[in-house]
DNA sequence: TTTAAAGTATACAGATCAGTATATTTTAAT
DNA sequence: ATTAAAATATACTGATCTGTATACTTTAAA
């Protein structure tokens, strides 16, 4: 058997609102495409809003356990994991269905402060953060928490730009960047 | 006399796409908000897809002379200048009307590549880098283009960061980072 | 003062929007 | 085999969407 419903109405409506939006997407379309009636849509999901929730936090584990498995795959030590962040962020920009970022597109739809999608995609950008300080801190920064700040500035600007420029070449700037960065954070440690 | 229909037409219909983004809004809301029947607005536009090209192109120029004014009456050497940048990004973030970037929603809405509203973006984001690269250049920096990406990069994670947090703190961040970023290439210089 | 452009008011077309209603059929666990 | 949940097919509501049509009025310049 192949994927639950909801499942289903999950992936097609995370692929349509990646490249689309979210208000350019219709429920019908995210329904005949998932090979379900509209009725079921709403068996699983209350409404539009709440569909797109789902999405999100669907999204969000995924995205950041995929991210952070590849950083750490691809360097064993937190230093090099701190570079390496950019190397997999360059992989992302590369990949067909990359269209910037699906939560900052959120932000951009849905301007009404203290959503919970707006909190969703805070949410999922402090939990990246999170991770950033792990490793800043395990590098031996002496100011981690600053540190991992302005590398996610850092990886923002250069999600940014790939989408601005259709190009990954942003990761490699905000690489060499990241590392003037890091170097300074350690040799202010000692 | 006041503004010409045209000039009330674009200022509402900036004020809105600003907010809540390009499909969420109507061309009836942006006619009966401007007090103009919507037979003047095609008149003057010949679509919405039109009239969100002339905002686009409206905005920009009067964005990016706003903020390099800003700059430039706020520091007096290329140098200071170059950190000067996210002082005057701190006041926009703390605008009410900030919403993030409009050219970033922009290309979150419209996937189609090579279009008239993503080519708008894309020239706008090159021009706030090429004043980036005059000022790195006129500080003296060693690799002056470099430094400006980096430096364009700090800027596009700020204003992010300042729309995911609803903060303008970012822009203190940015301006920390840049100012490694700037001391580094100055010294590579000699 | 004539005249053409620009504007108003209003209504409409045809499509699509989110969400619901009805009645039937499939599925899966007891 | 029974039964309740889940799914189907189809149609509908009422609102909103972009864009156009018709008929009338204001404006401003020649």
């Amino acid at each position: 058997m192949g994927l639950s419903k909801r499942e289903q109405l999950l992936r097609t409506a995370l692929a349509l609102f990646k490249k689309h939006g979210f208000h350019a997407i219709g429920v019908d379309v995210i329904a005949h495409r998932s090979g379900v009636t509209k009725k079921t849509l709403y068996h699983h999901f209350r409404s539009k809003d709440e569909l797109i929730l789902a999405v999100l936090r669907y999204y969000d584990e995924r995205f950041r356990n995929h991210f952070i498995r590849q950083v750490e795959s691809r360097a064993k030590t937190p230093l090099r994991r701190l570079t390496a962040l950019f190397d997999v962020a360059k992989d992302w920009f590369n990949e067909n269905d990359f269209y910037g970022c699906l939560f900052v597109g959120a932000l951009g739809e849905f301007p009404e402060p203290d959503t919970a999608i707006r909190n969703a995609c805070r949410e999922s950008k402090n939990l990246m953060r999170d991770y950033f300080r792990e490793l800043a801190e395990g590098a031996g920064a002496s100011k981690p928490k600053e540190l991992a700040d302005q590398l996610l500035l850092l990886m923002e600007g250069a999600i940014t730009m790939a989408q601005v420029n259709h190009s990954p070449f942003s990761a490699q700037q905000a690489k060499a960047a990241a590392r003037v960065l890091i170097r300074n954070a350690r040799s202010s440690a000692q």
